[in-house]
DNA sequence: TTGTAAGCGTTATCAC
DNA sequence: GTGATAACGCTTACAA
């Protein structure tokens, strides 16, 4: 700390300790004390040893920057997810996040709120740092997205979606087989009269999916298909009650329903039992997302996971892949799977 | 598309758009397109079109990495948050986001999962891409992390927390006022017996600020203050459980009950209502959070917000001040309000 | 308003 | 196993 005859000010930055500076104070040269770090078995132990001691003396921290530009790769990889505070994406974030700190790399992270422009000029900012990789969510990007995409030349990923056509890694789940299993879980409980509820906000395709694996598979089982949807762009809560009350007030009067999210089955449940409903007595619900409340509410939602923290790990596992940072083949198609949670609603 | 006659092939970086590309292109020098990126105003008009120009059609994205070299300051701020997914931090990671990428810097996340040496590795690994600013939550770092804090000398801000005497810029808000404004609350609600619920985790020193706060008031008030403790690493769900039915069945039977976070409010609520106690008539409820989950139980769970969302915008903000982005005088100190959110339960 | 030259701290290349 | 040297693509400093 004492106050050494200060260098001759350089003009950026100024006083940062250098691979320079550790090389010259272990007698060796710049190079060495790089291969050190980035192929510790091609030097030789006894400078290994020095180096090491050097390092931890002058606190030396590698500039990444730096490094980054001579060699065209950062150890950077970046995600753009629709929201983080949301309750879906935040487990995808967070089993990538971890993943790939765990290997060293950094995550660059924004939302793009599902706009394409958001999610346009997020990959353009992105790209300027050359991230390792880059992992998007679904598949529908503005054309100067794609056009960036294509020319990057760096790893692609696609999450929370599943287009097998398309060439990114794909890492998602089906929709239609959520629709499947919430059925037959039912269909399994014994309920026989089931409705689905479709969601409020237009534009959710994927829900439309889960609706059709819904169909099918009640048609499948002999039963007879009962959709409702509710008014576009309700707030996802009163939608649920919306149909709730409808549905049990109409002339086929379900014995459970599917709703296409947990916010809906909330509004449900909630507006429900109000009306004086005994639920799962009088009507079962289920939801899909495994949104947090799910399992607070009283009776506890059954509902449908999908395998968010999952899908955060993999995304970054095949990412680690394809950078040959960890053994294995990065597989083009990922389809993870959904999970009945059961609880008391259904 | 066509295959032009292929440039020698640089070691690198091949095949990238430079500066020095579209400033050939454009009849000019490279630091005039530098300029027209960062300081377009001392551009001439013309030029400038003809910078516009050649960059679309090049379709040239600016190399930050090297920019962060050249400049010893890349816009990136680094942000280490305890976790991503859990229900406290989404919001300020949130807010954070946004308003960086909105003055076109980005982020670069990690979490720290409570440890402090998974903080230390975050920031070591952080710094080596000379950040423009870090930020962290709470003010508890190793010894090593303080050394290479004081060494990086950037802007540092603290989020989560509110320590005065320390010198980096504190953005936080009071527990202790969190226990005076549900006390208060009560009280105006006509409740005289008022008991506390602790937490269940051991070293949640904040919760005990938030008890203090409590105390102080209730006696302040004239009444009688009750401080139940759960069993310690109880999951705190189980906790609320434990410690409703044990208040309930206690001879100082309460009126309403304050708990130290809205998980145990829960569990609280549920358990209670199951062992045949109407809330609010037999006993309020108050949680701490504002969970995504407060509003979807029944009764809704009336609870203190902590301004996670605007503590993420005021770092941001605080940040951009302090590097000149945006204007402002960056305060130190950042006391932010909590709000009571009145639900049924209380 | 514009340009020239030098350098930011690291790694790729090639030689020893 | 080790080193000298030249990039990497940009911005600062200074000059015109």
């Amino acid at each position: 700390m004492s106050d050494e005859k200060s260098p001759p000010r350089k003009r950026r930055g100024a006083g940062r300790v250098t691979l320079l500076a550790v090389a010259r104070a272990a007698g060796v040269s710049a190079i060495t004390v790089s291969r050190y770090f980035n192929q510790p078995e091609s030097v030789s132990p006894e400078r290994r040893e020095r180096i090491a001691e050097v390092v931890a003396e002058l606190g030396y921290v590698p500039n990444l920057v730096a490094g980054g530009l001579a060699s065209a790769r950062g150890r950077i990889v970046a995600m753009v997810i629709p929201n983080i505070s949301g309750p879906i994406f935040a487990d995808t974030i967070q089993g990538f996040s971890d993943t790939l700190t765990r290997h060293g790399y950094q995550l660059l992270l924004a939302s793009s709120y599902f706009s394409s422009e958001q999610e346009e000029s997020a990959v353009r900012a992105f790209l300027g740092w050359s991230p390792a990789a880059l992992v998007l969510t679904s598949h529908f990007h503005s054309p100067a997205t794609e056009k960036m995409l294509a020319e990057a030349d760096i790893p692609l990923v696609e999450t929370w979606d599943y287009r097998p056509e398309r060439a990114p890694i794909q890492i998602g789940f089906s929709h239609h087989e959520v629709g499947v299993i919430a059925t037959r879980h039912l269909h399994g409980k014994g309920y026989r009269k089931i409705a689905f509820v479709q969601n409020s906000a237009a534009g959710d395709f994927s829900a439309l999916e889960r609706r059709d694996g819904y169909i099918e598979t009640l048609k499948e089982l002999g039963g007879e298909p009962q959709v409702f949807a509710p008014e576009t762009d309700l707030a996802p809560f009163e939608a649920g009650k919306q149909a709730m009350l409808a549905l049990m007030a109409s002339e086929q009067r379900p014995e459970a329903i599917i709703f296409a999210n947990d916010n809906l089955a909330a509004g449900a449940l909630l507006a429900g039992q109000r009306a004086g409903f005994r639920i799962p007595e009088d009507c079962a619900v289920m939801g899909f997302g495994d949104y947090p409340f799910a399992a607070m509410l009283m009776p506890g939602l059954t509902t449908v996971k999908p395998p968010a923290l999952q899908m955060g790990v993999l995304a970054a596992t095949r990412v680690l892949q394809k950078l040959g940072v960890i053994e294995g083949e990065a597989d083009h198609l990922n389809l993870l799977e959904c999970q009945v949670i059961g609880r008391e609603s259904a």
